[in-house]
DNA sequence: TTTTTTATTGCAATCGATTGAAATTTGCCT
DNA sequence: AGGCAAATTTCAATCGATTGCAATAAAAAA
């Protein structure tokens, strides 16, 4: 009366690899064995039961491979993050590692898995493409606009399941999701001019769109009340962010009275060399950033910033994709963000 | 004399999906098409050249998971972050997103791709098994032990592609990439008694093992040079570590001198709660870091912190794990890491 | 010109799971 | 017992690229 496999549970003997390995053991046909592990209802309750346990003995998994290839559908979601203007800027950037784990967390909740790639488009002109037409992810997200705004339009017109975070460009064709950047260069410029601030600076490379946004900003409410302010470019690794703000504070300090820095990131290092000048914050000079990173509240002064928030940001990404992946064309989604004022403005 | 494929150059008439599509055109078998696309010399130059034409000409990109499954390597590399004792770690953790970021990179650079994974242990015992062997993934790093200790052990018995953050215990069995962190807490110790504290405190869970040992060297040197210290759990989400510390200086700061954080993460919560109650950094109160992020030098006062490299730490991991994959038995690689003296201590 | 080599190409099986349609078994009713 | 519907299961094709082996064509040698 014993089935085979009854003779030997723990059998190391036959390694169970595929799924007819597994059928050949509980006697059916493999058909049968992929319907009972699907959970399929046409196959007889205690058949998928035997053949449950019988794939739990022998502790198979079936081949992710071949299941994908057949259903023409992977279960993955692609990350992509180019780095076109400035080639380090992410790996430093807290903003995007954050962001980054959010999205992992979001996308495992939905049951999808996340593949993750760097790229640098200058050496890999077709870098978009490639990576949606490799047949491995059922839709992918975009990490930053960087300088690729036009590739990522093109892509946008014949590839409905991609979502972008960065920022919105009127009349732009693909979703993104995002802050509005310039109503919080606006929130910024404000802030500094409350605070009593009438000469402004912004620190920040006006490249990437998110940062244009944000100086454009702050331009219309410099220019509405009369204040001046001018763009500073930096980079954005920390050390030569440093010493690009250490020449312009050297420079200028008895020019300007408030600084509004593209990022916290860039905030910090600001606030460190106006330190080493014996620049008192806020007395002497105001200081604003964009992120409201953790740490934003650790510094000394703890620092005003304009607040993104990440998580909800992951989170639409997430479901503005699964909605496309559904067939839905849906519309950006731009998200306010919100001045938080702390010590330094 | 026209073959059909220039009939029509840009042809959207037949979209080339698969290498059988292209194969029709080009008026070869299919086995040809793939050789000549893989750059097999088997294949007539001329032939070769014609293909691969065609295939940009109707801009064909092979479809992966059919490779894949044919070829029974995927180049894809899973990174696997367990979240065992504290869900919101990682996350907020700079350190990890960091390592990440130069992992992405050096994986890119072999030719592999990432598939980033988070799982907490507690909800999915499998996790582990579970990803290695759903055919998706050619070899795996697991980003930190977390509490997972026993079971890695347990799967690094009978396969070998994988290669773990974290830390070293005698005779453990499974690969590990990681900095010596007892070594590091004995560095730790010495400065802040080298700098006159006599009374320590650990600030960190000494749960995860990296923390213990970086407590456990902190204690051999305390005990060999007659100095006091003691361990004081905190959590990892920087506003439960802020109030944890608070009520902790406040209850002790006449008792203790000196300060070694597990973290640079906790270090900066640590630094302003002191400023909060008004304790001067270094001269009222020594403290360490551990990590060395880019923002440790940015603090007011720059921290003195233990130096982990965080790139070359990915560049191990990732070299071990390729000498895995071509059937090499590797050691650990356990790296010194290196005091940074700043203002702190 | 015939025989050998060598260079290319085609054929067909394969990777492992999925699924529509056909076949078989079981259950139910008269 | 006979007949028909419902419940299960099997069969075989399929996803798309790869690759060992056989077949053919071209070149070289005799």
């Amino acid at each position: 009366m014993a089935t085979p496999e009854d003779q030997d549970p723990d059998c190391a003997t036959a390694p169970v690899r595929t799924i007819a390995d597994l059928a050949k053991i509980a006697g059916v046909s493999a058909g049968t064995v992929s319907r009972a592990l699907a959970g399929n209802s046409l196959v007889n309750a205690r058949t998928r039961e035997k053949i449950e346990r019988i794939a739990r003995e022998h502790d198979f998994r079936p081949n992710q491979m071949a299941s994908k290839l057949r259903r023409q559908k992977t279960g993955v979601i692609g990350v992509v993050i180019p780095l076109g203007h400035d080639r380090q800027q992410q790996i430093s950037d807290t903003f995007f590692m954050t962001l980054l784990g959010h999205l992992a967390d979001e996308l495992t909740a939905k049951g999808y898995d996340l593949m993750l790639r760097r790229v640098i488009p200058q050496q890999d002109k077709d870098w978009l493409d490639r990576f949606i037409r490799s047949g491995m992810i059922d839709g992918v997200l975009v990490i930053g606009q960087s300088n690729q705004f036009e590739r990522i339009e093109e892509i946008a017109d014949g590839y409905l399941p991609m979502v972008v975070w960065g920022n919105h460009q009127e009349g732009q064709r693909h979703c993104v999701v995002g802050a509005d950047n310039r109503l919080g260069g606006r929130l910024a410029a404000e802030r500094l001019i409350a605070s009593g601030a009438t000469r402004l600076a912004f620190l920040g490379d006006t490249g990437p769109f998110e940062f244009a946004a944000r100086f454009a900003g702050a331009q219309d409410v410099a220019t509405r009340m009369g204040a001046s302010i001018e763009a500073v470019p930096t980079h954005l690794t920390p050390d030569r962010t440093g010493r690009e703000i250490a020449a312009f504070l050297a420079d200028n300090h008895g020019e300007i009275d408030g600084i509004f820095a593209a990022s916290d990131t860039i905030a910090f290092s600001c606030l460190r060399e106006l330190q080493k000048l014996g620049i008192a914050v806020p007395e002497q000079m105001k200081l604003v950033g964009f992120d409201d990173l953790p740490i934003a509240a650790q510094t000394l002064p703890p620092l005003t910033t304009i607040r993104q928030d990440i998580a909800a940001g992951a989170h639409g990404l997430v479901d503005l994709l699964l909605r496309r992946l559904n067939g839905e064309e849906t519309e950006s989604l731009i998200m306010p963000p919100r001045l938080i004022i702390r010590e330094t403005a």
